[in-house]
DNA sequence: GCGACAG
DNA sequence: ATCTTGTCGC
């Protein structure tokens, strides 16, 4: 893919984040006590026959039962490079098929990536919420500066957290799900407010990582279906 | 030209 | 994201 291609191409994207705006609502569509399934999108990469390939995997967990319900996930070429404030044009595809193939209910989609915490405000998570009629969270490893404006390290103390603010508007926040260790970077997706957001990643945290249930589970199915793809080739 | 850069 | 072993700690 050439220069001049991408930059046309990002233009377009630039467009349709914008048209998307004004329909994003932080407010919950929903009633907290009857949230109880949550989905983790993730996407690994690795290449085969000189191309680009991806497996997108989603992971339904029940918060009552405490356990997944399901798994499906789906994988092919991935044409769109990666180029920060436009990861979702270069994962839809995958996450589109891999949703087809859910056959049980969904109350919150959480993605690895941002959400309202973006550029444009559209970050994978938002983006994604169109395409699934449903609430979705965002949730970063890292942070991704918008207009130089840095975050506040939050206290070293499990649920501390401090909100990004740009221009009197709140973008994210930065939580410590756990102690000594890094935060990690939430933000609305569309359809829930940031409090509640915040409420849902906790009571997803465990043990085992600093990270939700469903996005760690979601990554490490990512992991196990590409190395089954790469045996068979 | 230099630095920054979700995944 | 990905390339990669051991190793410190709960």
């Amino acid at each position: 893919m050439n220069n001049d291609k991408i930059i046309d191409l990002l233009e377009k994207f630039k467009s349709e984040q914008k048209a998307l705006l004004p329909k994003v609502q932080l407010k919950n569509n929903f009633q907290k006590e009857n949230i109880r399934f949550i989905a983790g999108v993730d996407v690994a990469y690795f290449d085969m026959q000189g191309k680009t390939k991806g497996v997108c995997c989603i992971v339904v967990f029940d918060l009552i039962e405490k356990q997944v319900i399901e798994k499906v996930h789906s994988h092919g070429e991935i044409r769109v490079p990666y180029i920060p404030g436009f990861l979702a044009f270069r994962e839809m595809p995958l996450i589109k098929d891999a949703v087809k193939k859910l056959t049980k209910q969904v109350d919150i989609y959480m993605f690895d990536g941002n959400g309202y915490l973006h550029y444009r405000h559209m970050g994978i998570a938002t983006q994604a919420s169109f395409l699934l009629g449903k609430p979705t969270i965002g949730v970063a490893k890292s942070y991704l500066k918008i207009n130089g404006v840095d975050f506040t390290m939050p206290q070293n103390k499990e649920n501390a957290h401090t909100d990004i603010i740009i221009n009197n508007e709140i973008y994210g926040r930065v939580l410590r799900t756990r102690v000594n260790v890094k935060p990690i970077f939430i933000s609305c997706g569309n359809w829930i407010d940031l409090d509640t957001t915040t409420e849902i990643v906790m009571k997803l945290i465990d043990k085992s990582s600093r990270l939700p249930i469903p996005v760690r589970f979601a990554d490490i199915e990512t992991h196990a279906i590409r190395k089954k793809l790469l045996i068979k080739e």
